[in-house]
DNA sequence: GTCTGTGAATCCTTTCACAGCT
DNA sequence: AGCTGTGAAAGGATTCACAGAC
């Protein structure tokens, strides 16, 4: 995953790692969950269940934040919702822009899960003339020629791009240019930025890639299991792809 | 080895580690992007930069597929990318369905990177009965009613999931009864499903807090580079003018 | 007795660095 | 020379298991 430079090797107060940073969102919404249904306590375990960990990971993730539970009892939901918002910077209102105004953007402008979590769409951008001034998910779409201009007025530090892939880079370039230093990468590309600004890239095809892979392999252990099969094994000689055998290196 | 500690008995993997099979729809992409400009041969140092890794562990990743490249030279690309698309099972068709036609659901249908990687969508399933024959993306829309007479007379094995939260499971129960295996989730629920059937989750509003994780980080960085350092520890304020402000009730 | 918080052990991933092939 | 393939080392993340607070 494409993160930048962390730079600041002394972390003296808080190295909250990278793993546990990802499962806070996930534990928010449990707990938001809990919250709305005015549960006032939860254990690890009911926590981690529904937040789809276990519960190891789930305390040992805590510990990282601090001592917010109580032995025998469990957790305050509110009052964790509250830590947990906070250390994600969610308290806080981010402003966020979304370049590229196709499906995949009118999608993600409409998502009810940004305004509710402290992001707030500042605006929506296309390069496509014919755009302008049409409204999608109730905010008018502006061309592109603004985007600098709005992200110097709304103070945006958020971007999101959902173009085609070729255009991609150089609205990067524009976003980072008019001071965005986080990015969301929808777009099918490997994004250079420089040091400091971060980017995180959500790509569909690549999932469902994932699953073809683990799909294959149950349908192969299926036919495995009545027969040797093995795959063509063009020039190349020695390992290939064969069974369990892992690379050899007599010595 | 061989341990006897299954996490995931169904899913043992022929030794290809998950962290490099989530790469290798990165390195096919890189790979496809210079077949079509009809390179014959790239570095383990070239391609690692297209594809935003570095170079160890691009080589470490392919060693896991076999010994496909040539010492002195680099790696054939149309043989790499024949070998990575096997590995990924994407030299076969796999027909897909997406059930929730809405924004999301539309932006999928839509999007050009699963036709061109051996994905085909299948049909397009809905629950509303007025969306039903509409086309989408070049396919009528068929009623959810058809769900398991999709699934079956497709030979479906891949379900994409981009409903609303609350009807996640449930679509999710009825794809698995009638033979999906393979789940791509877009709604923001963590579903249950049994052993044997793989979910891969993606949450875009999940993507966002890490971003916004990071970004209050470095404004904290900032701020500490300038004045003293000053731990960014606020009680419950006044957020922004326009602050939307998520539910929290500090104790 | 219940449940958290956390050192220690284990497992997985990345990086290093160089042997060995072309 | 140039570049891959891979043991070995280093670094993270996960799980174990239990001390200690309630």
């Amino acid at each position: 995953m494409a993160t930048g430079r962390t730079h600041r090797p002394a972390t003296r107060s808080r190295g909250i790692p990278e793993a546990t940073v990802a499962r806070l969102p996930l534990y928010l919404r449990a707990l938001t969950a809990l919250s709305e249904r005015s549960v006032p306590t939860v254990s690890s375990e009911e926590l981690a269940a529904a937040a789809g960990v276990n519960s190891a990971k789930l305390r040992k993730d805590f510990s990282y934040l601090g001592s917010y539970g109580t032995r025998g009892v469990g957790y305050d939901v509110e009052y964790l919702v509250y830590q947990i918002s906070r250390e994600l910077g969610l308290t806080q209102d981010w402003p966020v822009v979304i370049v590229g105004i196709g499906n995949l953007g009118a999608a993600l402008a409409n998502y009810g899960g940004f305004a509710s979590r402290g992001f707030r769409v500042a605006a929506l951008i296309d390069a496509d003339p014919a755009m302008a001034g049409k409204p999608v998910a109730g905010i008018p779409v502006q061309h592109s020629d603004e985007l600098e201009k709005i992200i110097e007025e709304n103070g945006v530090s958020i971007g999101v791009i959902a173009t085609p892939a070729g255009a991609a880079q150089p609205v990067c370039d524009r976003l980072v240019a008019a001071g965005v230093t986080s990015i969301l990468n929808f777009a099918p590309t490997v994004l250079t930025v420089p040091d400091g600004v971060d980017v995180r890239k959500v790509d569909l095809s690549i999932e469902l890639q994932i699953l073809a892979f683990h799909e294959q392999r149950k349908a192969g252990e299926e036919a495995a299991a009545e027969a040797g099969a093995v795959p063509p094994a063009p020039e190349e000689s020695g390992k290939g792809p064969d069974g369990d055998v892992p690379a050899v290196m007599p010595a």
